[in-house]
DNA sequence: TGGTATTATATGACTGGTCATATATAGGAT
DNA sequence: ATCCTATATATGACCAGTCATATAATACCA
């Protein structure tokens, strides 16, 4: 399971509250990976009791105590092996391609209208995308690591490659429709 | 929820069980919406509850009787609302990008096997992709509509485009990694 | 003779993830 | 004066989807 592995590779970088973990991932791998809060503290409990983590409790004063999880040895072990391990053939979901292809019954500019709202979302992910260096950047100086710096950056170029291919198909289809290709009923 | 609506999407074209259902999944949508089997008897009960389907039963001898599945009025009404309905923008999960963005930890070999895995894979995938229109043949001429037809292709055409995209992107990695542009340890 | 596939429906147990909400305090903005 | 945001952890209810398994007859293949 990707939360728990992506959980740990954060804690192996430095030592992390469930709080933390979760802006960390809202800074980084949320654009493939996206973390509920509560999930994260569910799943940090849960490692504990498997001994990947280990967890230490820091008073505070007027605020709810920090509980500060670290990694243990069988964690990294256990982080190693997961990265290290082939991924079954992801099956993705994608609910427009489920639109696109009942929607013969809907009118040609209903059509249009399907294909131009999916432009706009995938403009506005590239959009953000191009944010992330900057959303990032405290982030990556904080780790200051270039090699770690890299591969997070491919899964960036990754994004942008895709979204990308995928807009300018939609924005030839798009074409395709005004020009009338679509056979009627 | 896009299960109910594609399962609503074939019962437009025809009455029918789900047993029936399963089989249509399984020679077109179900490369961007797989649909588990069981799942589709419990959906097709809760659809009928709201009054989306309606329930006809054959008897048949030395088999389980079928359980012949149509659309209603209502069924189709909230088909047509659903496909001209703007979809929350996905949130889709990548787990392959989660091992990316945490591969720095890796060994250079491994990293490169990471992503000539991930090439494997969608060669693999582009390869299933070559075959749908031979495979859904039959139930494309069973529907016989022009227009159909059409939206269907295009969804294969976006899952070529994008994945092609992907690969040639991945290929250009592995050229990258191979000339060692990433940084050491 | 045994194994597998096809037709056909169905349930129980489970998992990963979501949403709403709770608690508690401080500080800044409207 | 009130609302929102940040810090920090946590639970209950829920939902979609997965996996294993059950039933039951026929037919084909090794």
């Amino acid at each position: 399971m990707s939360l728990e592995h992506a959980m740990l590779g954060f804690l192996r970088y430095t030592p992390l509250t469930g709080y933390d973990l979760k802006k960390a991932f809202d800074v980084s791998v949320r654009h493939f990976w996206p973390a509920d809060q509560s999930q994260i503290y569910r799943t940090l409990a849960r490692m504990a009791e498997r001994g990947w983590v280990e967890m230490e409790v820091i008073p505070q004063e007027e605020r709810p105590n920090r509980k500060v999880y670290h990694i243990t040895e069988a964690g990294q072990g256990e982080l190693r092996r997961w990265l290290a391990t082939p991924l079954p053939p992801d099956d993705h979901r994608l609910p427009w391609l489920v639109q696109v292809f009942f929607s013969g019954q809907l009118d040609n500019e209903e059509i249009l209208a399907l294909f131009e709202r999916e432009a706009g979302q995938l403009r506005a992910r590239l959009a953000r995308y191009a944010q992330v260096p900057q959303e990032s950047a405290a982030y990556v100086e904080q780790i200051g690591s270039p090699r770690e710096t890299f591969f997070w950056m491919l899964t960036l170029e990754y994004g942008v490659t895709v979204n990308r291919a995928a807009l300018e198909w939609i924005e030839e289809v798009i074409r395709r429709l005004r020009r009338g290709e679509q056979p009627s009923r």
